[in-house]
RNA sequence: GUGGUUGUAGCUCAGCUGGUUAGAGCAUUGGUUUGUGGUACCAAGGGUCGCCGGUUCGAAUCCGGUCUUCCACCCCA
């Protein structure tokens, strides 16, 4: 053998049983963002780089794939840039487009370009890959799917309220009970950074202290001192580590750490809200926490944050995410557009499935039943009666070659085809087909209507 | 991007401190069995030991680089 071939690091390949239980996941989620009114789009694979660059913060850009320009790119470039020998600036002049990092800023983007079709509020929903230059880890891929619902032009809380049903509605129809959907809202941190006199370290503040329950309180309150937070700030915090309990006595503890804090009150304002109504609509197998630590990282959230961690015997990040995000369009020069929404993690989703053997028995199974082949009138013979199954949506084949009984039949144990059919000189003769069970391995003779029906 | 880890047959892995023709199980193919599979037995095929370079009389084994795997950090779905 030559070199073996391989793919790039972070990618995989999918064998039919994996895209059968990866369509098992689209398929129910695109089931529920229907029922929930969400409409389909596609975008691109690849968006120009100044769409994408700088939306995801400074750490996001480096992880954003370039894509080279065609032709002799290296010739036009300045040669003092060139000579800087730096790769940001270089960047720049060598590469105009990029692959799409998320599904998020493409959206706002479409929005913006189509403001003028759209009929809003817009509830959209889209699942594509996106791609990502990380390092692999577990759940961790370069290249992976994004299933995203989204509504624009609402500033209605009610949308929030709908989306952790949906979240809900999606986990319990993949069997997938015990989700913790956790909530939290930019405007709390907003008022915690103000009260403790750290408006302008908010992101420095808020990834500290998503770090909590990983890293511990005393490391959490080094790395706040280290990106320059004041010891005094940090003591204002004390009540925040030791925050315990349900909802409702959270929201009481904050409403005393916020008492000061206008935007940090009106966050408040906003989760009881959803959270009031939650309770009088339930949930059938998730549930809602408030999370203060809840921080995750897109700059542009600027309402509630959400986040849905797998259930607790299984060790996976986050399985889906989602948030309010007010000014997004703004930065494609439409204002006051307020939009929200959430995605789902496809690829971690899949993985913690998997891990739990939540798949359905029948999504791996390939078809109804195989024709053993004798020979070719026995194969013609045969492919009349597979017409006739297939016109009544039963999945049938013939095996192609007249090989040897127990290799075809091998062949059927492989690829767990439920029942066989075996049509030689008798029962051509005869007018009749010996239907075989391939678990039981019962067998009879039937004509060709009972075929039909005692496969259907 | 930082630190660590992994790489031997299609798959899962042995191979001691460098020393003959690199092994096993499973899988594949053929046979026992030319209309009856999953079990059993017999036999066969299949590897430039991730790649490149170095040390050595001699490298799967030691050293360097590179790629890949997995893990942690950063960050994130």
């Amino acid at each position: 053998m030559a070199q073996k071939p391989s793919i790039p690091k972070g990618t995989r390949d999918f064998n039919p049983e994996q895209v059968s239980k990866r369509n098992y996941i689209f398929q129910i989620i695109r089931g529920v963002f229907e029922t929930f009114g969400f409409q389909p789009i596609e975008t691109p694979s690849f968006e120009n780089s100044d769409t994408l660059m700088g939306k995801y913060g400074e750490e996001g850009d480096r992880l954003i794939f370039k894509i080279l320009d065609s032709g002799d790119f290296l010739s036009k470039v300045d040669d003092s840039i060139y000579n800087l020998k730096d790769s940001n600036k270089l960047t720049s002049s060598i590469s105009e487009k990029a692959l799409r990092y998320d599904l998020t800023v493409p959206f706002a983007r479409y929005v913006v370009q189509h403001q003028n079709e759209i009929e809003f509020p817009f509830k959209r929903y889209q699942m594509q890959p996106v791609w990502r230059a990380d390092r692999p880890q577990k759940g961790r891929f370069r290249e992976f799917y994004q299933c995203d619902a989204d509504v624009v032009g609402s500033q209605s809380l009610w949308q929030e309220v709908e989306f952790v049903q949906l979240y809900d509605a999606v986990f319990s129809k993949l069997k997938l009970n015990g989700v913790t959907i956790k909530i939290n809202n930019r405007k709390i941190l907003s008022g915690i950074a103000e009260v403790i006199g750290a408006q302008d370290k908010l992101i420095d503040f808020t990834v500290a202290l998503d770090k909590l329950d990983k890293i511990g309180e005393e490391k959490v309150k080094e790395e706040m001192l280290d990106k320059g937070i004041s010891q005094s700030g940090i003591d204002k915090l004390q009540p925040l580590f030791s925050l315990k309990g349900n909802f409702e006595s959270q929201i009481e503890t904050l409403k005393t750490i916020l008492s000061a804090s206008k935007e940090g009150l009106k966050g408040i304002e906003e989760l009881e809200f959803i959270n009031t109504a939650i309770n009088k609509l339930e949930l059938q197998t998730a549930s809602l926490e408030l999370d203060v630590t809840l921080a995750r990282g897109l700059n542009y959230y600027t309402g509630a944050i959400l986040e849905v961690s797998a259930p607790k015997n299984v060790q996976m990040g986050s399985i889906g995410g989602g948030g309010r995000y007010d000014d997004l369009t703004g930065i494609f020069g439409l204002k006051d557009v307020s939009g929200v929404g959430i995605s789902f993690g496809l690829d971690r989703i899949y993985l913690v499935l998997e891990e739990l053997g939540l798949f359905p028995e029948a999504v791996s199974k390939s078809i109804d039943v195989l024709f053993i082949n004798f020979g070719e009138d026995e194969s013609l013979f045969s492919l009349k009666a597979i017409k006739q199954l297939r016109e009544n949506n039963i999945h049938a084949e013939l095996y192609p070659d007249a090989a040897k009984m127990k290799k075809q039949m091998n062949y059927a144990n492989k690829r767990n085809v439920p029942f066989v059919v075996l049509v030689g000189e008798q029962e051509m003769n005869s007018n009749t087909y010996t239907l075989k069970n391939m678990v039981s391995g019962d067998q009879n003779q039937v004509n060709l209507n009972q075929l039909v029906s005692l496969l259907k």
